[in-house]
DNA sequence: GGGCCTAATATGTCTGCACATAATAGTCGC
DNA sequence: GCGACTATTATGTGCAGACATATTAGGCCC
């Protein structure tokens, strides 16, 4: 019995904060004092309420001492999967047909988010992508030429987002996420009416140097992004 | 110059991933390897791998050792604030009207997800929220009346989230997104023609115990969740 | 080869100590 | 009282060593 490890910790300090022994916006005990009550060294007490502040759920500052958030901005975390995966959690067959590849000259607005001057001309790809041979998303990604060997891969074989995971870089980038109507071109390939409902991921990644990719992502009805906390 | 820190630890590990030195899928050297190379503690070369494990780079298992994600499942993490701060945030002034309240007998599924038997009571509260005096957010919250005080806080003064963040143990809960079609109501409400596509984010939390609240917030055209990863 | 047990091994965690760092609280001079 | 400096303090990080634990690899028997 008792409190063993920094799980364990984190767990105790987080039934105080539930039952109000700690309220919000107060002042906890230091990592010594909780290290002496627990009889653990202060190393574990840190990790517990370390972690505790990465999940938004404690304010700590160095002098001013560790608090309980006032406000707790929530921290969620998101699984993003590569589609074909997310397609076969579901128990579905994850398919795909190539649209459209050509080299163009991105829009404005695409070149700038990206970092790049305008007049550079880029591969763009429309992919569909398929559950179970019905519509289940459409794919409209920019991708930088610079990083793509010669000759390049064949897309049509290999998803551009798989051939890019398994041959480019780790990257970073962001994601963002919003609701739009789907115009009328997405409608017909998504086979939905136009105005549709579509939920949209935006993707955006590069390399310490250079941009690789800017994906959108169009989902039909019925999709949700869920998290577990 | 040189390796300081976990950070710079973490830092060179990202660079060899990102340089392709160690690949997709290829298995990197041991904690005590590292440690020996780096010149540190084989505590600060885990702290800096255990980083890297969460954000979804590495995979790491005891005895089989760690590997570079073949897929990395991008774990991207969201910050959820509270409403009003996501208004201020912006620069904008936040307000609420409280257009319903009242106790109804919530529709089966909304009492199923909140795991509570059917024919019992909720407080259901439906809120416009406003920037700057123009709509932002549609909210339908349904509300565990049990957990309330004698008196009824008057949320027309202070939002239910709101004092649900003061006053209610802290909760966890889970987060869904969706794109959905404005209802007739909705579309009135938010000021938009009906069919716009919404962007819905659904919460529910509970204590320990018991169920607490479930919302669904519908934002209006041009509503973003933005994730730096 | 198949199944079971055992030893080896990489990560996971803890301790006790030390020093670094940021931020507050207090002190001093005026 | 005010401003600048200094001391104090809580957290942040580091180290070396130890033991725990999960999992694999190898050996053994059949």
């Amino acid at each position: 019995m008792g409190i063993k490890g920094w799980e364990d910790i984190r767990a105790e300090v987080l039934r105080r904060i539930r039952a109000r022994d700690w309220q919000p916006g107060a002042q906890i005990p230091t990592e010594e004092d909780l290290a002496a009550e627990f009889g653990v060294a202060r190393a574990t007490v840190n990790r517990a309420l370390r972690e505790l502040a990465t999940a938004g759920v404690l304010e700590r500052r160095r002098k001013a001492g560790t608090r309980v958030a006032a406000l707790p901005v929530r921290k969620a975390t998101l699984d993003i999967p590569v589609i074909r995966q997310e397609i076969e959690a579901r128990g579905q067959t994850h398919s795909f047909q190539v649209l459209k590849q050509a080299f163009l000259e991105p829009p404005v607005p695409v070149a700038s988010r990206l970092g790049l001057p305008p007049g550079i001309k880029l591969l763009f790809l429309e992919t569909l992508h398929l559950a179970d041979g019905k519509p289940f998303a459409f794919e409209s990604r920019w991708l930088n030429s610079e990083i793509l060997p010669r000759p390049m891969p064949d897309f049509q074989a290999l998803s551009a987002n798989e051939w890019l995971v398994a041959h480019v870089a780790y990257v970073t980038g962001d994601i963002a996420f919003s609701a739009e109507g789907a115009s009328p071109r997405e409608a017909a390939v998504l086979g939905v009416a136009p105005g549709t409902a579509l939920f949209v991921t935006e993707r955006m990644t590069w390399t310490a140097d250079s941009p690789i990719t800017l994906v959108r992502l169009a989902h039909g009805p019925g999709y949700r992004v869920q998290t577990l906390v």
